[in-house]
DNA sequence: CTCAAAATGAGTTGCGCACCTCAAAACACC
DNA sequence: GGTGTTTTGAGGTGCGCAACTCATTTTGAG
């Protein structure tokens, strides 16, 4: 029992043939060039269809010689998950040069909202597509939009703006990642009743403000035993994360979960065995990166929700490309998954 | 800030030049023709090095004209795992199309190793590459083996066999799986003591024993309050699993614990709702069809254990493609995880 | 019917490489 | 030195398409 899943191997030539045209029009109406009338536009699509035809992307890519540049506009800073993901874009520059790729990494202040859209203006015309970790806000959204308009592709990476005319998200659903997160802690704190802290970097933030939305949720709804706290925020910052959750653990004996919503999972990790209460409370928190590895071993995280910063990557600089192809892009394959990650499945 | 990830675009004749020789012994070098002194093949090879010269794909591509072709031996029968892999790969045949890559399915009793290795070795010499999911078995091996000694790529894909000279391994680490079920079991009974059921498929299936193996690993090591029972061996078919299942829990009622290591979901979750314990029991099962799914929303099962089936039809085909192209392997894109899914992650 | 504009055909070039042939040069051996 | 063998050079062809030019045909407006 034997399945085919490919066609055949046609050429433009073929469909030239078959709509009764010249390869010279056949070209225009790949390309949208001007000058064909609407009728024969119809054939030549129709010739195209009836055969499933796809251009050689291979035959495509020799032609054109014009190497594409994509750039990714990610935040300036020590931030673990973007440094991966930079790391991961390196390790493909093998890959990206056999296909005459050029990749670059522009850091900027993403959180200021007039200097993202600046730089984002500034990158106007010089790129193919621009992958860009992106704040919500009006100004960049404009900017977004400009450069859409300037034909460039554009896919948010991370954090995304969906008011915006953006060719593409790469990056999970937060509010699902909260609810994921709400249910681990849930679930592993069992049939003990008591209080749940929850700590963000800050709740302006959207990815931030949806996972604690999505966490909230399940509280409500399926752990009424668990009563949550106040939101902390501690901005990202391991000395301050510390500051205030060490004073809620003062004030509260009862606190049977925690639910670190960023990152500063130093600080919330050293205000927790501080008060000896590593084992005790439940702690979920978010990215696989070497601390939270080495927690995870430990057992004072209990779990970590994370997005692949490699599949981020890759999936970026794939999406560009088929963006820029005119392919079409491979959803499943590159959808970002909510991953749970424990000490037995650590990647 | 701007970083270039990217190299310069050489061509052959750059590299010819640098090394002082022509083209044509530059091919040779490339692609391992005879009749070229060992220190020219150093010189061009140096050269190649200190440039980090890749050629260009779609040139190569396009030059070699020949159009691949893979093929995938799966099970025959009617199993939604590798029915999905079939989805998915027809979800490709666009991307494959525009590649002139040629994937065919090949259905077969991959459990009767003499069958298996039969049509293995009559694949030989029609195929760039085989993606095949294998039995560990000498036969099975020696065929693998004879395909790569007459230049076909091989993968294996979900079951492995390691002893054999495969190229590439497509799949979980099944030991993993098997200790991220156990973990999963045991955190979410949470304080009760109790017994654990196991239901397996075969324990003579490579993969299920692995499971079983890290699943009584994290058991005996970190639930000291609770006792697996001896393995149930439902063959992967629902009636019987249900029959297995159901003496069981009459005979124990203090089951606080499932793992079901292989397929018949359908009838393990039937013994257990008749048994009107589906809520007590913690089902941890595998795999993310639309009966998981279901049995996952409605709180029957807890978690499952998943390895995304797409995601190893695409690594399969870019593996081979890799392999055939002679490019580098992205071995963080490739590798498969181990998914948790539950409720609120659910894909 | 006339004439300009629009639509189309025919053809060329080049992308970088694989694959091939044939001749020339370098080398080894006696 | 001559012989045969190995190594290297030079060159050609074609893969399928993009991008372009220029001539020719068709169309529609007046």
């Amino acid at each position: 029992m034997t399945d085919t899943l490919t066609a055949t191997a046609l050429t433009l030539k073929d469909i030239a043939r078959e709509a009764g045209v010249s390869l010279a029009t056949v070209d225009r109406v790949l390309h949208n060039r001007p000058g064909v009338r609407p009728d024969t536009v119809r054939r030549v699509k129709a010739a195209i269809e009836r055969n499933a035809f796809q251009p050689h992307v291979a035959a495509a890519e020799l032609a054109r010689s014009r190497a594409r540049r994509f750039v990714f506009v990610m935040p300036a800073g020590p931030n673990p998950f973007m440094q991966q993901i930079e790391a991961y874009l390196g390790e493909m520059s093998a890959w990206l040069s056999a296909r005459r790729l050029g990749v670059e990494v522009v850091a900027t202040d993403v959180f200021d909202p007039s200097v993202l859209a600046a730089a984002l203006e500034a990158l106007s015309g010089n790129y193919d597509g621009v992958a860009v970790v992106a704040l919500d806000h009006p100004g960049v959204r404009a900017a977004i939009n400009d450069l859409v308009d300037a034909g460039t592709r554009v896919v948010t990476l991370v954090s995304d703006v969906p008011s915006s005319r953006r060719h593409h998200y790469v990056g999970i659903d937060n509010i699902a990642a909260g609810r994921t997160a709400g249910a681990l802690v849930g679930r592993l704190v069992g049939q003990r009743s008591g209080k749940v802290a929850i700590v963000a970097g800050s709740q302006g933030l959207r990815d931030h403000s949806e996972r604690i939305f999505g966490f909230n949720q399940v509280m409500a709804t399926e752990f009424p035993g668990l009563s949550v706290l106040p939101v902390l925020e501690g901005r990202d910052e391991d000395d301050r994360s510390e500051q205030v959750l060490a004073r809620l653990l003062g004030r509260h004996a009862d606190i049977v979960g925690l639910y670190n919503v960023g990152a500063g999972t130093q600080g919330v990790a050293k205000a927790l065995s501080d008060a000896g209460r590593g084992k005790q409370v439940v702690f979920v928190g978010h990215d696989v990166t070497a601390l939270t590895r080495r927690l995870l071993l430990q057992g004072v995280m209990d779990a970590a929700i994370s997005q692949n910063p490699g599949h981020e990557a890759r999936a970026a600089v794939r999406v560009l490309l088929a963006l820029a192809r005119g392919e079409p892009i491979l959803r499943e394959q590159e959808k970002i998954r909510i991953d749970i990650v424990m000490r037995d499945n650590l990647p």
